[in-house]
DNA sequence: TCAATCGGTTTCGTTTTGCAACTGGATTGA
DNA sequence: TCAATCCAGTTGCAAAACGAAACCGATTGA
């Protein structure tokens, strides 16, 4: 078998995105990031995924500058990874999949979790693409100008 | 090895969108397919990929609800892939995508594809998570209420 | 009518994944 | 203090997913 085509030289954004972060462990990696989990041990518990899957996950978002490690902040001895600046950048994109996942794969009145404001304790509201003056845009008003 | 472990029954809504479109080829032909593409063979020409996974991505994504094929608009006796309602819903996603590669994956100057509004062809503001009162949301600024 | 195209499926070898066992340093506790 | 345990991996192996190419019947275009 060939290896898998790297899409990191792809014009399209998406593509290259797709190629850092699109699998199932990477992206749940991040959900766990962005509510606050930091440790090997902790994300291998909550994701029980094999530790190797881990390990090699874990390198490849901190070499795509997404996480970083730096020194635990509870005094031990260990490493913590942190989303970097960039990381926390794709805050929206765990938003979209949680929303959408909110909406549409649980049975009405199915329980699950939810994403709220801290301080209000209400649900984050629904997000989505705008136009410039604010409306709310549909599939079919947008589309891709492609690079020539 | 055993075989990959369903998320469908995770109370966490992101856990089961990943379990739908968490992988490199979905989430492709999803750009794809908000691009307009329906046809097996235009997939299969944009994207590069080997016939059999298309296949099985296409069979996977119509199961889940996301896809539906049709007869193909052109009157020859073909069939299409077109996005569902539940499918549109997905847009929110590949726009986040999107918007983080444009931002943290190119070169400055570099080029690259560009989502535009149609009416105006203006470039679509960037999207993001927002409070009730509009104001925008860091993730720490938010949390996760789980299920008990 | 006949070659080319379409939309797959099959086969086969490679890569990736998952599990369990192992490692070696850090930490805990008796 | 020193054995037991925890932590964060790495290694080896078997199974599953993947990729390329060959194959296939139906459809289309010339």
């Amino acid at each position: 078998m060939s290896p898998r085509k790297a899409l990191d030289d792809e014009p399209c954004p998406v593509a290259r995105s797709v190629d850092v972060i699109g699998d199932r462990w990477s992206l749940l990696i991040l959900r766990d990031a962005f509510d606050g989990m930091r440790r090997f041990g902790d994300f291998q518990r909550s994701l029980g995924v094999a530790r190797n899957i881990l390990s090699d996950r874990l390198r490849k978002l901190v070499e795509a500058g997404i996480l970083e490690t730096r020194a635990a902040s509870d005094g031990t001895a260990y490493q913590e990874y942190v989303l970097t600046i960039k990381g926390e950048g794709l805050f929206p994109v765990v938003v979209a999949l949680r929303q959408w996942g909110e909406r549409q794969l649980f049975a009405r009145g199915e329980r699950h979790s939810e994403l709220i404001e801290k301080s209000t304790g209400q649900p984050i509201p629904f997000m989505s693409p705008k136009a410039g003056d604010g409306a709310e845009l549909a599939p079919a008003e947008t589309e891709v100008r492609k690079l020539r």
